[in-house]
DNA sequence: AGGGTGACCTGTCGGC
DNA sequence: TGCCGACAGGTCACCC
């Protein structure tokens, strides 16, 4: 489910409402992806300070500390004062003075890890190798360029990794190609600045647009206030395979990277 | 060293 | 109707 703009809707959906919130209790259910990593006892009383997010992660800074969420494949998150009992894929409920998160992951590829600080091993593990965030002010272009010119893999995968630029997943890596142009197959280290600055380009613009969207909601994503995005309703080829394409009328074409599938239009991405 | 593959886990859908 | 395989928004550990 989540990439980038879906971990940013979420975390603008509940971030103002959780801060300052003083933790009562924290309830782990069945194991997620790593272990949280230190007693759940330990965080009570601790206060969560903001959130952040880091590529696809959450990040609640605490008065000490900090708790690193990942939504993974299925995960959602929920903030109210008064939530119903746990489910059986509600796997954390973080009980705070101004309300409950609880995180509903059916697949439970998604984490809450503990750290004590953001250099402690398993935050340095886990957000080490992040590469450039593409919102804001520090994803310059001559970055970007040097990035992809070193990677001798498929530009869809480079994206995909995350090493050069985050929060770009298998929807968003279709949608931007296709925005600037550029064949999902191409190799990084061979695209030329000119056609570097579209993807550049295209990659803000999709997230931008999805973010302010709501998200993408393909199956069950919703933000913490258990509301839907609407990205999805505009994707130009992201799951249209055998439709026209949006804007030449070619038919949409499906391919496999990595076990993943990608969506091209064979007219509007030539190379 | 870097690139490719399998693994994790559950739900859903299409085909036979 | 029922079963079985393929696939789903992510990413790490491991192999050559």
């Amino acid at each position: 489910m989540p990439e980038l703009p879906e971990v940013e809707v979420t975390r603008l959906s509940f971030a103002d409402r959780i801060q300052g919130a003083r933790i009562q209790q924290l309830r782990m259910g069945k194991p997620l992806r790593w272990p949280l990593g230190c007693d759940t006892s330990l965080l009570q009383g601790r206060t969560v300070l903001r959130v952040r997010r880091r590529g696809k992660y959450l990040l609640l800074d605490l008065d000490r500390g900090l708790l690193l969420l990942h939504l993974g494949m299925s995960g959602s998150l929920h903030f109210a004062s008064e939530l119903p009992p746990a489910g059986v894929h509600d796997h954390c409920d973080l009980f705070t003075s101004r309300g409950t998160l609880r995180l509903h992951d059916p697949r439970r590829f998604g984490a809450v890890v503990y750290a004590d600080s953001q250099d402690a091993p398993v935050a340095t593990k886990l957000l080490g190798h992040l590469g450039m965030e593409p919102l804001g002010d520090e994803f310059p272009l001559t970055a970007f360029y040097a990035g992809l010119h070193a990677r001798k893999t498929a530009i869809k995968q480079v994206l995909l990794a995350g090493e050069v630029v985050v929060g770009v997943g298998n929807i968003y890596a279709s949608e931007a190609l296709f925005m600037a142009g550029i064949r999902p197959t191409t190799k990084a280290s061979t695209i030329g600045r000119a056609r570097v600055a579209r993807l550049h380009e295209a990659v803000r613009t999709v997230l931008a647009r999805a973010v302010l969207k709501g998200g993408s909601t393909l199956r069950d994503f919703s933000n913490a206030h258990g509301e839907s995005g609407y990205f999805q309703l505009e994707a130009m080829v992201y799951d249209r395979q055998g439709l026209p394409c949006r804007v030449c009328g070619i038919t949409i074409q499906l391919l496999r990277q990595g076990q993943r599938s990608t969506y091209f239009c064979p007219q509007c991405q030539k190379r």
